[in-house]
DNA sequence: CCGGGCCGTGGAATCGTTTCCATGGAATCG
DNA sequence: CGATTCCATGGAAACGATTCCACGGCCCGG
């Protein structure tokens, strides 16, 4: 009843295993006749190789590992399915990890990828360089993307933080915004760094308050949005205008403005860090700090395919575009100051 | 210099390759010296098992698989997320396959899964039992989430998607509409095909207008429900109340609302199937029927832990809740009729 | 003091596939 | 026409782990 394997095939048509074997990979050293009738044994059997036993047989196994802080984060969704439809036309199953946004889930992601002996593994990494020792000891190929890990060769396609934050800054300032609330990502990872720096920078650059008691660090998930601009509300000089590192904590923030009466777009302008469809649903729609998420996952397949070829892609950084809407009106009815 | 296998481990201690197993998992007849050595070995060397060869030995792969519709809509993401997490505890690794709402695709990857020989399958389905023949041939344990192929006898767990569009018609009727527009979902799903049965038959028992051409067919995506909601609203008699059956084709119809200048919550009702955290953001926030995704999820990996255990678990059908917001104020302010 | 259990161990079989190698027959070339 | 090449084929090794089985040494009880 069970498992129908190769040698059923290879018996019912009569054949060896080895020619049955050669049949169905398509080697060229083959029979008319042999490939009928192994063909039809196979069909009628129902036959499906075991993935197991090949991978083991070959070096390969056609899988490529995926591991993402958060798939409820829509910025991960869209890049987990970009991925995954990029590496489908290289024949390459996906293997999915969800890290929580926790180094140790990451970690045993990576652990378990590595048992799993994928092809190459694509990550948008946390922590620093002990939590990829395991990896980059494997030599297995591997890729970052949207995150990276300071002092590694690893190649990675990224967004242009610097970039995205320093044009949200001077829209704002450019607006007569002076006291700019910040809700950072965490500063273990690339991202959370990099923004926070740009933001800071441009805030010197802009003549901006660069009031330490403005900055709020939040985890890139919803609660601590919340949490950032209860805190940052109830300042006693509060900010003017909000900028929110990622979507979650744009989602978190905008939902306590709401629910204090504080009028986006009126009382208080908002930038959210990375584009989501239901962000320019909101009322007034948000503007937002976009990047081209399926050029990310596409292109960090790309790079993939090639260092597994044995080749050094070249890093990519994706452009940053800044959409203004309803959310940072030209006539700020700034509160305070 | 490639793979460090077991049998280097062994070598490095000197014990033989089955004692070296046995000390590596965890087996009781193993001496404290072999004990020490073999770990010693396996550690210096980082000695990371190859989950192929296990897997073709033992006959299974700790591994299930999860066929899903779509990432990006964040109900199946929520969704992803849960299973996975649970399937954690029970020690599985999930491997995730995104059918992109398109039957072939969804067909290719339970290939796919039956080829890596998970040890069980969690899918939301589509088309009928054509599509799944192949996993019901196979014999693999299989559980259904969300939606269903009907005449199987493969257990499940659905949301009671009649109660849940019942409600909201009444809610609606109750506000004194009696011209409901309704963006449906595809009928080749078993969702798409009870949630438009409920909405008929709650037209019936209210008295509201059965109206034929008060019915749009979507897809699950935002686009169809921009689609959607740009006839509904050009009808000659045009909808008081809009009620999309998911959450992607709300956002696309939501949109289409603003950007027409027809105003939710006063100018229109608005009610959508499945709830998220943005759409209680959206002004006016969204009255929506919601579900408890997390006990989904987790409710259909214990289903198929029995299943797999041999066991013929009883379907479950989790409750909807109707959550009233902003967006059916009950002063209805209809445009037409 | 001897025989039966128990325990730790190593050799070898096994899982299902791919691929190397040898073989024999047909075809081609000089 | 003989020698070389080519091709389809089957046997067997290999991939890396687990596990069955046999074996020898100990301990213990009769």
């Amino acid at each position: 009843m069970r498992s129908v394997t190769i040698k059923s095939v290879a018996d019912m048509a009569g054949v060896s295993v080895a020619t049955a074997s050669r049949v169905l990979s398509g080697h060229p050293s083959t029979s008319e006749v042999a490939r009928t009738a192994v063909h039809e044994a196979a069909s009628t059997l129902g036959f499906r190789p075991n993935a197991q036993a090949r991978s083991l047989r070959k070096t390969s196994t056609q899988t490529i590992g995926l591991v993402l802080p958060d798939v409820r984060n829509p910025f991960f969704a869209d890049l987990a399915h970009a991925v995954e439809q990029r590496a489908r036309d290289f024949k390459y199953l996906t293997l999915f990890g969800n890290a929580n946004e926790d180094t140790e889930q990451q970690d045993r992601y990576f652990d378990i990828m590595l048992t799993q002996r994928v092809d190459g593994l694509i990550a948008a990494p946390q922590g620093d360089l002990a939590d990829l020792q395991a990896v980059l000891d494997s030599g297995v190929p591997t890729v970052f993307v949207d995150r990276v890990i300071p002092d590694t060769t690893v190649p990675s396609v990224t967004p242009d933080n610097a970039t995205g934050i320093q044009e949200a800054v001077r829209h704002l300032t450019g607006l007569g915004h002076r006291r700019i609330g910040y809700i950072a990502g965490p500063q273990s990872t690339s991202t959370g760094r990099e923004r926070l720096a740009a933001f800071q920078s441009a805030l010197a650059e802009t003549n901006a308050d660069d009031d330490g008691a403005l900055i709020f660090f939040g985890d890139f998930q919803s609660a601590s949005g919340a949490a950032g601009a209860r805190r940052l509300l109830e300042l006693p000089q509060p900010p003017t205008a909000l900028l929110a590192a990622d979507s979650l904590m744009s989602i978190g923030a905008v939902g306590v403005c709401n629910e204090r009466g504080v009028a986006i777009g009126k009382d208080i302008a908002f930038v959210a860090y990375d584009d989501i469809e239901a962000f320019s649903l909101i009322n007034p729609a948000l503007t937002v700090i976009a990047h081209d998420v399926n050029a990310m996952g596409s292109l960090a397949v790309d790079l993939l395919t090639q260092v597994i070829a044995g080749e050094t892609p070249e890093s990519v950084i994706l452009p940053s575009r800044l959409i203004v809407r309803g959310s940072t009106p030209s006539l700020p009815g700034g509160t305070a100051s």
